[in-house]
RNA sequence: GGAGGAGUCGCAUAGUGGUCUAGUGCGGCCGCCUGCUAAGCGGUUACGGGUUAAUACCCCGUCCCGGGUUCGAAUCCCGGCUCCUCCGCCA
């Protein structure tokens, strides 16, 4: 969310950074409510001031005297009570409209209208040269019988795979790689978050109150199952004020990751680019909002590591502001090449939010002691989504008879075993 | 799920309708003093909003959150949340 007092100074850079996203705002109510609620504030308040001035003299004052005090103060109290159903009205309004307000894009970020004013920054690794025509990552999980999407439908419906045998295996070795790099090499701290979270969690990273119909809800319980481990990572130290010398925090959790996919149909409907539910490694940082641009950069640099071990060829895009997700203040995608696609898939997402989400969640720190607490600025990032990760692998390492190779990096985790093997049935 | 108890300034506590402008101790910060080290002295100590050139002064609000009673609520009433103890259930 955006301060007010932001909006109220910066309203034509405002306008234009919103026109670069191409989203259409509630700017012009806003400030019109904006005006509106300080001149109440300014009456109710003169109001407050002078009734508590006469109230406190009623506890002291001679009989004789305390009655016109009383009836003094009870007119004041009348008004105030007419004043404040307003003021409450229009700050529910305000803070609602507020809370549609997407961030604002950093002055690096390049202008454009969608995914094909991407920026590529940078590419690594050689695409293989194949003597056959490599087949999509469905077809080579299913025929190894380490990937079922129709044993996955008929126990949640479509979009839910079963990964059995080595698919499964894979999975968690995957996962365990990223952690043990993030871990070892990359100086993060792992949380296991909670996987359900109340609304209020799900306002702080700016999931709610806009894209609710993205989420899985549990209505009797008014919790939510989370779309990513940045919600509840994010939202750890909600509400705290951070001690000196502490940021950046670097967490990394490995988390599954629940959506519903509102509005993709038909999109990615084959394979496991797109599920309902997806296991995922996030990283997630606070830092001082100087350090923000570069703990971004370093961000991606570590998710860029996890394709670099698994020696998948990737290229690094910075999306335009058209692009950019609601929170975002910059982001770089990391798009992986599947072969058997033919064509590049996001794999990781890395964004820095500013203080967006720190006002929503309320999250601030002091530089020093003593010092006045200033909001953090949040970053997150995948690293990586595992889901997509098996599927890059099983594209880029497969032989022209189906079979996968397992790359060197997780040959310890399967026993030392080169190859994926089918389970005995399937 | 049932019964009971508790939530006050970073921490520990005091406060049970007006003198609370929330006291005290510890911690933190600033300064002084003592030629070292556990010391001593003085000051200071939150957040949001309004106003403002101002992160100065002033004003409003905040004693878990939200309602209510009252001229006036940390204090009384109602609802919720969180934590603790015991019982039940359970990986």
């Amino acid at each position: 969310m955006l301060s007010l007092q932001y909006i109220r100074e910066h309203e034509a850079e405002l306008r234009q950074a919103m026109a670069n996203r191409h989203t259409e705002t509630p700017l012009d109510r806003i400030l019109e409510l904006d005006s509106l609620r300080r001149e109440l504030l300014q009456e109710r308040e003169a109001l407050q001031a002078q009734r508590n001035q006469l109230s406190s003299q009623i506890g002291k004052a001679d009989p004789a005297t305390r009655q016109s005090l009383i009836d003094q103060t009870r007119g004041m109290s009348a008004r105030i009570s007419e004043l404040e159903p307003q003021v409450k009205e229009i700050e529910g309004e305000l803070d609602a409209l507020l809370l549609q307000m997407p961030n604002v894009p950093d002055p690096s970020v390049v202008v454009g209208a969608n995914e094909s004013d991407n920026l590529e920054v940078r590419r690594w690794g050689t695409k293989r040269q194949f003597d056959f025509t490599p087949k999509p990552h469905w077809e080579l999980g299913e025929a190894l019988g380490i990937v079922d999407f129709e044993r996955g439908a008929n126990l949640a419906g479509s979009r839910f795979e079963a990964l059995i045998g080595d698919g499964a295996t894979l999975s968690r070795a995957l996962a365990n790689l990223m952690l043990e790099i993030h871990l070892g090499e990359h100086g993060y701290t792992e949380v296991s978050p909670p996987y359900l979270v109340k609304p209020e969690v799900m306002v702080g990273t700016g999931q709610l109150p806009k894209f609710g119909d993205d989420a899985y809800q549990i209505e009797s319980d008014e919790l939510y199952l989370i779309p990513t481990a940045e919600v509840p990572v994010t939202n750890l130290h909600r509400g705290e004020i951070l001690p000196p010398d502490v940021l950046p925090i670097k967490y990394v959790a490995y988390s599954a990751c629940f959506r519903r996919e509102a509005g993709a149909a038909g999109r990615d409907t084959r394979g496991l680019i797109r599920r309902h539910q997806f296991h995922k490694v996030e990283m997630v940082k606070f830092a001082e909002p100087e350090q923000a641009l570069d703990e971004l950069e370093s961000m991606v640099r570590d998710a860029e590591s996890i394709l670099q071990a698994l020696e998948l060829p990737y290229r690094v895009m910075l999306l335009c502001t058209g692009d950019m997700g609601f929170t975002s203040r910059k982001t770089y995608d990391l798009e992986v090449w599947m072969p058997g696609l033919d064509r590049y898939v996001e794999i990781s997402s890395c964004s820095t939010c500013g203080d967006f989400q720190a006002r929503r969640a309320d999250i601030k720190f002091r530089r020093t002691a003593g010092a006045h607490a200033e909001l953090v600025h949040t970053l997150n990032g995948s690293g990586l989504a595992v889901g997509r990760t098996i599927a890059a692998l099983l594209e880029n390492y497969q032989h022209e008879n189906g079979s996968v190779e397992i790359p060197e990096a997780l040959h310890g985790a399967f026993g030392g075993r080169t190859e994926l093997a089918a389970p005995r049935f399937h």
